[in-house]
DNA sequence: ACAGCATTCAACTCTTTGGTTGACTCTAAC
DNA sequence: GTTAGAGTCAACCAAAGAGTTGAATGCTGT
């Protein structure tokens, strides 16, 4: 059973309830982008941005590199991998206790 | 792609983000409870309790069942599923991309 | 050295969240 | 019907979140 009292956890289901956040990643996954990249799209000042970017940063969703006078940010599979192992772990366990009720209620058929 | 603009994932990883409400999941994983039963092993009132279940309820990730004076909250896999789902096609998608990574520094290796 | 771009910091506002307490409702049981 | 138990609601509080604007920092090119 994964631990549930693990900050690292809060800080990515947190940062993954926005769904600014949500799209920023979404639109990383697939190029490094720049941050004014990033922002142009949004409805949002520079200066959201880049705090939408320092949430996802100390949820270690992103890594930035420095390439002289702008940075490159990138996505960080390993924390989404957490985030994931939890989930699966309730869901799996789930999905198996639902077959095995799936298998009772057809055995009751059979008189 | 999954969309990133949905609301319902916005409750669910918001919900999931408290380590309280994720411990108030595992603990339901496994049996079904009352709300006594879930509230008497955190250092909470009741009523901040009954408000970490209203959460998890507007996300859906349980479901009551009223029984006489008293109810019984169990787990509701579909919305943990919808989350998984989620994270996953990002997970799995960078999974694969890291592994073509890894298959081309290999092949660089040969003259 | 300076202008210009990319980005961050600081200060402020407004809303949401997580917690409290005390009054309230509902059902069961006596 | 009154009492006891299970839960919720309302009002309140402090801290955190999401946004703004304007000043500050830090490379890059001339």
């Amino acid at each position: 059973m994964p631990p549930t009292a693990d900050l690292s956890l809060d800080r990515v289901f947190q940062a993954l309830s926005d769904s600014t956040r949500r799209s920023i990643l979404s639109r990383i996954a697939t190029a490094e982008l720049s941050i004014s990249d990033i922002a142009t799209p949004y409805d949002l000042s520079f200066a959201a941005v880049s705090k939408h970017l320092k949430v996802l940063e100390q949820a270690r969703l992103i890594a930035r590199r420095k390439s002289g006078s702008f940075q490159m940010i990138r996505l960080n599979p390993e924390a989404l991998k957490n985030a994931d192992q939890w989930l699966r772990f309730y869901q799996q366990f789930w999905s198996t206790r639902l077959d095995a009720l799936k298998d009772l209620l057809e055995n009751e058929d059979t008189p």
